[in-house]
DNA sequence: TAAATTATGTATCGATCAACACAGAATCGA
DNA sequence: TCGATTCTGTGTTGATCGATACATAATTTA
């Protein structure tokens, strides 16, 4: 019963796959409605038709990034069997993802809208959210860990989740001035040297 | 011989600034001409007349930034006693300028201008070079520990300078998103944990 | 086939963008 | 005092922003 009236011409989620390309090169306010639809191939009222605004588009847009994008970092974070592989393992499909050659480098969640302003405050919030989702990801890993006997009682996931955090934000920022994988991998190294000094280095 | 004609009605520097301080807050992009001449107390035909283009008035924005908000990080790096100290001041220094409370959070250089653009190629490129500056100094201050015999001669500098450049630039991130000074030391905890693994406990 | 419903393309809306034309005002050297 | 020079405020420029009005096309239900 949805498909009353004249259908629809193009295939809706793969122009809700470009759109996400666009933001993710260009950040919210950089993606003019212009090079939104000439890339989805549609124009304007087609688009507004079909997702209501740009900023819902946009809303749509990063929940496609978080589902296609973040799975490997985020199911490998969870699913390695210690906390360090676990660790090594987010930041390595990190590295890995912000560096791919047939995408934008860096992470659409992290440079998508990073300058909060009247017209873009619910963008903002809603980005900073899921970055606050993400770390709290992080820490329950720890959490995890420590839990499992796996990591000393007193070991501070809170500040470690925040570290590792904050380097993954750092990555979006090189990857973004151009830096190659080795580059990233780096950073990595230099992380997880962090945490043979926090966790021990037996673990 | 430069005073002829009427002379300027307002301080030249203060407007700078002022105008320094909305990019700062709102990047390059987000701070648009309205913003910018309510900020500086000046209609815009003087600010073209006293700057030239917003272009340049952000050029000459982040050079007085570089001049006098960047100079406690880098005097720090340069100037005390040993590598570990002055990576550990450096990021100290950082965690306090990006969380004062009279300031926009964050740095101007790292989050001014993510997304390149037709339109501000040149905003980004300068940018760009002003971080790759940056981490350049990281690796001279190595560089030489290395060469007076405080670091071991096999220590990657390269690599660590990309590691501490990449955790200054998540700060920034994490700064925006309304981090405390403390949430910021805990950072600076991670990378320090790094430290002593990469150049050994003894230093 | 007719009525209802939905999508499409063209063309455009008012608002805002960065930038400037122009005339009057304020200082200079002569 | 006077011309030359430079700055200031008002008003406006063409371009682009996000978002729609409207007529037409294409489908379903009756």
């Amino acid at each position: 019963m949805p498909e009353r009236g004249r259908p629809r011409s193009f295939d809706r989620a793969a122009a809700l796959r470009r759109a996400m390309e666009v933001f993710w090169a260009k950040g919210y306010e950089g993606a003019s409605l212009s090079d939104l639809t000439a890339a989805m191939g549609i124009n304007s009222p087609s688009l507004y038709a079909a997702f209501g605004s740009k900023e819902a588009l946009f809303l749509e847009a990063t929940d496609l990034y978080t589902r296609s994008e973040g799975t490997d970092i985020w199911s490998t974070l969870k699913e390695a069997p210690t906390a360090r592989l676990a660790i090594e393992g987010f930041l390595t499909e990190t590295a890995r993802a912000y560096s791919r050659a047939d995408r934008p480098q860096g992470c659409l969640i992290a440079l998508g809208a990073l300058h909060q302003d009247s017209t873009q405050g619910l963008i903002c919030q809603d980005l900073r959210r899921r970055r606050a989702e993400n770390q709290t990801a992080l820490q329950a890993r720890l959490d995890r860990a420590v839990a499992e006997g796996e990591l000393p009682a007193d070991f501070d996931c809170r500040a470690a989740a925040t570290f590792f955090a904050t380097v993954q934000h750092g990555m979006s920022i090189q990857a973004r001035d151009g830096a190659t994988h080795a580059a990233l991998m780096a950073t990595v190294a230099g992380a997880m040297a962090a945490w043979r000094t926090m966790a021990g280095a037996n673990t």
